[in-house]
DNA sequence: TTATCTGCAAATGGTTTGCAGCCGA
DNA sequence: TCGGCTGCAAACCATTTGCAGATAA
């Protein structure tokens, strides 16, 4: 679609064929509430057929990252996810037992974590919340 | 001293000049509320002429987060900190001008955190919290 | 003595980079 | 055409592990 070839011009990208790709896939894992990671791109990628390099696929996300078309997390363990911004902010519950992730946002604790900067002298520039979980017990 | 000793022994642990030196130094640096790296308590060990390897700062360092002697945290980039558990849990502010890191804790973000959870079918195993910030702007 | 520990070096795993060739504008 | 882009392989960096020798109990 021409949207996305403009996403990518705006930000100062050549349209060329892995970045496309590497779009539509994190579009089509929005749907999902899908976090990917770069390995699962990567995957993805050879799966169609493409051949792109691991690299590529870094380069490239980083890339977005910097135009901000999408958003790193760093979760424990070294491992980084990669997501559309879409504008809203939200934090992260990562299930221990599944791997799942789930999305929420809590104005609270949004007030609160100003509150607390504040009043220690700073701003916040940006912050990381993530709540590791499981299952409720039956 | 021989409290040191005592918190090895308690842990399992044999009682070996890097253990004790490790801990002296994690201890050492709780009065500075200083968050320490594998590589700082390493760079440490080497100063004061001790001979140790970093292959066994991780591991003393993995053994006691083990032990619950200390707590190990994750901050972006890939980097780790480690700081003696006081017990008593804790959030953190990183400065990104300075790089000093402040703790604080707040009842309310605890609270909701555990509601949030709750309320989509969880428990909290556990969870991280880090507000990056900068000094407020004059 | 002996099970545990340690230093060293080599292995790991995620991510980044150098480089020669490729390709979109 | 030509500078930006790509794949490949090698480099990186924090952390982990295998192993033979060292050491606390």
């Amino acid at each position: 679609m021409a949207t996305q070839n403009q996403e990518l011009r705006n930000a100062g990208l050549k349209v060329t064929l892995p970045r496309v790709k590497i779009l539509q896939l994190l579009e089509a894992a929005e749907q999902d509430s899908h976090h990917l990671s770069a390995e699962d791109v990567y995957k993805s990628l050879l799966d169609s057929g493409e051949d792109v390099g691991l690299a590529t696929v870094y380069r490239v996300l980083t890339q977005f990252e910097s135009a901000g078309l999408v958003v790193r997390h760093n979760f424990e363990g070294g491992h980084s996810v990669f997501e559309m911004a879409k504008g809203d902010h939200h934090d992260h519950m990562v299930c221990l037992d599944s791997g799942q992730v789930l999305e929420f946002c809590d104005p609270t604790i949004e007030k609160r974590q100003h509150e607390i900067a504040d009043e220690m002298g700073y701003e916040i520039v940006d912050h990381s919340l993530v709540l590791y979980v499981k299952p409720k017990e039956k």
